[in-house]
DNA sequence: CGACCATTTGATATGGATCAAGCGATGTGG
DNA sequence: CCACATCGCTTGATCCATATCAAATGGTCG
């Protein structure tokens, strides 16, 4: 393991990879709002929104699209951090660095927000600053949930991702995966094989439906989530 | 695995459960000094600090001592979601409820904060909200480090937790443990026994010497770097 | 000294990784 | 419009790291 070659064909490689975002330039937030205003951009699906080290300058809201932020591993692993969906904001860091990578996994349409005028904001108005410590909490919170998972077994993972999935979207049991299944193996410190596998075997528990690869209906969710233990 | 029975023989029930602290009645935050002041309590070895799913009415600083946060599974299992040595901060929340509880490793003196006062300072004091922010980013960074390490082998997992002590204690290149085996172990999502084999490899490897089985000393510290690949 | 508890060590079992091949959908060029 | 290449996904066979079960050792406290 610890001698392990580079093995992955570099799917976090992105074909559009020249295409980098500019700085919003010139249009500044609105101060009369509690929403935060700044300049919305589009980014092509793979296409990378920010890079693991970069100074963290903005903070980003998703408008539509989905995001993942991850890590690479000096081995070449890569573990992903989360999936950002509609509504979601991503980007928070202690320090001035971002400490994952940020991409798009479908064609996306990102909030950017200047960090600066976050902060300047956060510092006459106090709502400001409740609202980024409440919005970093419920990210602690959501990570503290990731390594939750990530200490269960391999369907205990897999069903804790379908019904988290399941409840952040509005398809009701029905679910449109917007991620590959590697994308899904690397939230979930799984492989690929694994995560297959896995589907296929709650689909002949009757568990789930498998319409196609990325359509996943939960056909009993109280045995769902007594599955996840 | 989703079928096991309660097998660990309650490993976190303290016997000195009886011991649960009083409101710090009466004294209330200074408002004059950007640290905050609550009420200083002693916790015995193994009791309780606040327990999952009660009210999350306080923060709480070490003073003196080791206390771990951790969650029971349905199953029995436990997972520790952190170690916290003196100067730490513990208890953030981003609901009204603890998601975590809280046990005193060692007998520790803690400042125990109102959270109302906390918030009520903030609502005035702009430079305690962005604090709190602070504070809580600083803490999503530390679960975001201990999802990382999850992901790892054991080997990696053993010598990140190490090197973590080691950079948290004031001990220079020898580490004393104030936490169990058992502790290490779910706190790694590993068993006692591979976290004890993990550590006499390591001490065959002449990476570390274990003269007590709760100290050790790192012998190589370049080399445990690397190994932490 | 003896009981108890934490830790280490040994033997075996197993879940998920790895290696390898097959399959189906999507897109491309003839 | 069809043959074929490509890519993502599934399925199969085998291997290995860590869990599990079991016992020995060591340290601490009455």
């Amino acid at each position: 393991m610890l001698t392990q070659t580079i093995s992955r064909p570099a799917p976090f490689q992105h074909p559009a990879a020249g295409f980098r975002h500019a700085s919003p330039a010139g249009r500044e937030p609105a101060a009369d709002s509690p929403d935060l205003v700044g300049a919305l951009m589009p980014f092509a699906r793979n296409s990378e929104i920010y890079g693991e080290n970069e100074p963290a300058d903005y903070l980003y809201k998703v408008v539509s699209g989905t995001v993942r932020t991850y890590k690479v591993l000096v081995d070449g692993r890569r573990q992903i951090g989360g999936f950002h969906l509609p509504g979601d904001m991503f980007g928070f860091e202690s320090g001035e660095e971002h400490t994952f990578s940020a991409e798009a996994i479908t064609d996306c349409k990102i909030l950017v927000i200047k960090r600066s005028s976050v902060i300047a904001l956060a510092a006459r108005d106090n709502d400001i600053a409740r609202q980024m410590w409440a919005l970093t909490a419920r990210e602690l919170q959501r990570v503290q949930d990731h390594v939750m998972l990530l200490i269960k077994n391999a369907r205990e993972r897999v069903v804790g991702f379908l019904l988290e999935m399941a409840d952040r979207g509005a398809g009701g049991s029905a679910v449109e995966l917007p991620m590959s299944r590697q994308d899904i193996a690397d939230y979930l410190g799984l492989t690929i094989e694994t995560v297959s596998r896995t589907l296929t075997q709650l689909e002949r528990a009757a568990a789930i439906e498998l319409p196609t690869s990325r359509r996943i209906v939960l056909r009993n969710r109280p045995a769902l989530s007594r599955l996840n233990a």
